[in-house]
DNA sequence: GTCTATATAATGATAGAC
DNA sequence: GTCTATCATTATATAGAC
């Protein structure tokens, strides 16, 4: 389901071919030209639209931050996470929507970097929830796990195409995610060492790379 | 200790400004007189040295990949985890390396999906021997868990802006690596849910955001 | 609202002097 | 090898016709 994005609009068409093109190559490889082609109107209405590229990405930001983060169903306002569940679910309809969403931690921008905080303390919080209830075990250093769960879950997003390759398909499917969730949901649950050969401690420097080398 | 990277030629620090260049803001972002403007010549001999901004690219993608590869020493060549954790062990001097590294599989190119691949390869071997002397859990499906500790491990690169930040420094630093490492360790160990409490099986389509919502 | 035409700046790349 | 000067192309953005 869309909220209010059934908006047929020439300014929401022009915009949607945006998030199509600087999700695909990003925002420097793309040109008001291009979109202008994507969107079926000239380079001119482009910017008379939007003032300028930049503010034409600052409203494909708000678009996505706004689809991806308002959710008034069920369990409260900003849940990202069902959100994009739904997008998942709709594949054709909402790809382009997923990989913006990847670009954006990756293109650098303020929405980026707020959304990626919002949802730190969004699984912080979660996390300690689950920690006083019983479910989850306590971690040494609770915003440092909950910073990692968080880099994990969006790597979906930021590689996605190589996931997809690497699963056989040419681009993110049904099938894939399936895959992919049902590994993850193994390692949340049980980790990947068996218990009685958990290796040492690791020092520092090692760093990002220890889970290619058990 | 850097191999053949002793390289005080003008191409080479040409080379070297454009891995900075392209690493921090993207290859489509970075022009070839700020390319020249960083290495301090001009804008022509850039081009001069190179025939194209693209075959530059090349160049890059092809140094880093080389630099992150050929290692001789120990367990044999290719060993990419060796050669990051050297990089991370001195960070001011391979900052550049590890940013352009991220960027590599974000920017889309052959070089990314093919070292992504030879990292997924590489993987799945680690995991068969560890799950044939007992040391690691066998999976219902070794491919998506190659995959996936392929994706979660790069996701330190890709995403170390991010990381940094909510970390509380304004980049990348021993301190958050550690931190970052350890959390890691605690979750390939025994995973985030106690043993009592595991959740409910998956469905498709609910995909990479159920770490999420615990 | 939408287009065409255009101004202005920046881009990749070339040519030729030194 | 390195530079300066320049070209052709493409970029963003503007102005004005309809």
């Amino acid at each position: 389901m869309r909220s209010r994005s059934d908006d047929s609009t020439t300014k929401a068409r022009i915009r949607d071919a945006a998030i199509r093109l600087i999700g695909q190559n990003g925002f420097a490889a793309t040109s008001a030209r291009a979109v202008a082609t994507e969107a079926g109107v000239s380079a001119g209405l482009v910017i008379h639209h939007f003032g300028s590229m930049r503010e034409l990405k600052v409203a494909c930001d708000d678009f996505i931050i706004t689809e991806v983060t308002h959710r008034k169903v069920g369990m409260g306002e900003g849940d990202v996470s069902a959100a994009v569940s739904e997008w998942y679910a709709d594949l054709p309809t909402f790809e382009p929507w997923l990989i913006y969403l990847g670009r954006l931690f990756t293109d650098d921008s303020v929405a980026g970097a707020d959304l990626f905080d919002r949802l730190v303390a969004m699984s912080h919080t979660m996390l300690a929830e689950g920690v006083a209830s019983g479910a989850i075990t306590p971690s040494a250093d609770e915003h440092a796990r909950a910073v990692l769960l968080v880099t994990h879950s969006l790597s979906t997003l930021t590689l996605q195409s190589h996931i997809a390759r690497s699963l056989g398909s040419s681009q993110l499917s049904l099938d894939s995610l399936s895959r992919m969730g049902n590994a993850a949901l193994e390692l949340y649950t049980h980790g990947i060492y068996t218990p009685s050969t958990t290796p040492s401690q690791e020092g520092p420097g090692s760093g990002p790379t220890h889970d290619l080398r058990h």
